[in-house]
DNA sequence: AAAATGTCTACTAATTCTGTATACTTTATA
DNA sequence: TATAAAGTATACAGAATTAGTAGACATTTT
């Protein structure tokens, strides 16, 4: 399942991502139009600046705005940083790999074997994703 | 991530389907040997021969068996017995579907619609691997 | 009768996820 | 220069989920 957290830190990037190279905007308001709670999605956007797709300013009249085109940001990046693992197993995760503690022989294991098979398809769909993509997506669905 | 609890029922259905129309096994021969806490493990044989995937047997000389071809148990059914969704977006599962309750309008999501994509791969994948598939895929690996 | 097995339900422990609280820093501006 | 409006940082708390345990019971074989 998708995390709140990471479903969070989506919205907000397209909420950022809506206003590119135009304004920047203050969490108050991410937190009131995309319904998240505020303290959360502090330490949400404060995450995705730590990890330079934010650039904020502080004081009054201060707020975010996006620092990477959205076309640069794919789904991946965003999961693996607010959700971690995107595989189903931790044993055929790329960036958190961890073997199976029960697990007999993993060159054997069929079960990995299928679950390698659905991250990679997972992961083509969701890194062939941006945020650019749902933004303009967005629009063509509401039509 | 797929739970201990699906994982385990996956394993318990392979050591089972090993012995098809040959031999039942005890709970306590599959626990040892898939390295699976007894207690644990009952549990969710009593769940796949309630569901009709098992035969049992008390008493001495007991045990379980599989009543279904092997063939025809795919790992979608598995995952919605012992785990519940496979889509990782309530609002997008087929099977326990839930809206989203911060969700503004369903229809012009853009996530929902990439999260849709995502699960039609993974129901693909799943629903085409069945348990004989898993062990003779872990014959061939095995070498 | 005793031992070996599965059945059933309730409980507990551990972990993860969501969200809150609080104190602090920086900036604009009156 | 004081004040208010923002973001920064860390710790904590509550809720939900997952994993695992306990114990009494039912059935079957020997």
């Amino acid at each position: 399942m998708l995390s709140k957290k990471t479903k969070y830190a989506i919205r907000a990037l397209i909420a950022l991502g809506e206003r590119y190279q135009k304004e920047s905007v203050n969490i108050s308001f991410i937190a009131e139009t995309e319904k998240i709670p505020k303290k959360f999605l502090e330490q949400i956007l404060l995450e995705l600046r730590n990890a330079g797709f934010l650039y904020s300013k502080k004081g009054a009249g201060g707020g975010y705005s996006l620092l990477k085109d959205p076309q640069e940001i794919n789904l991946v990046q965003v999961m693996r940083l607010t959700g971690g693992p995107i595989a189903q197993l931790p044993c055929v995760s790329l960036n958190f790999y961890q073997r199976c503690d029960e697990c007999k022989e993993e060159s054997t294991c069929g079960i990995r074997d299928t679950f390698k098979d659905v991250r990679d398809a997972t992961l083509k769909i969701l890194s062939e994703t941006t945020i650019a993509d749902l933004i303009a997506k967005e629009k063509r669905l509401a039509g």
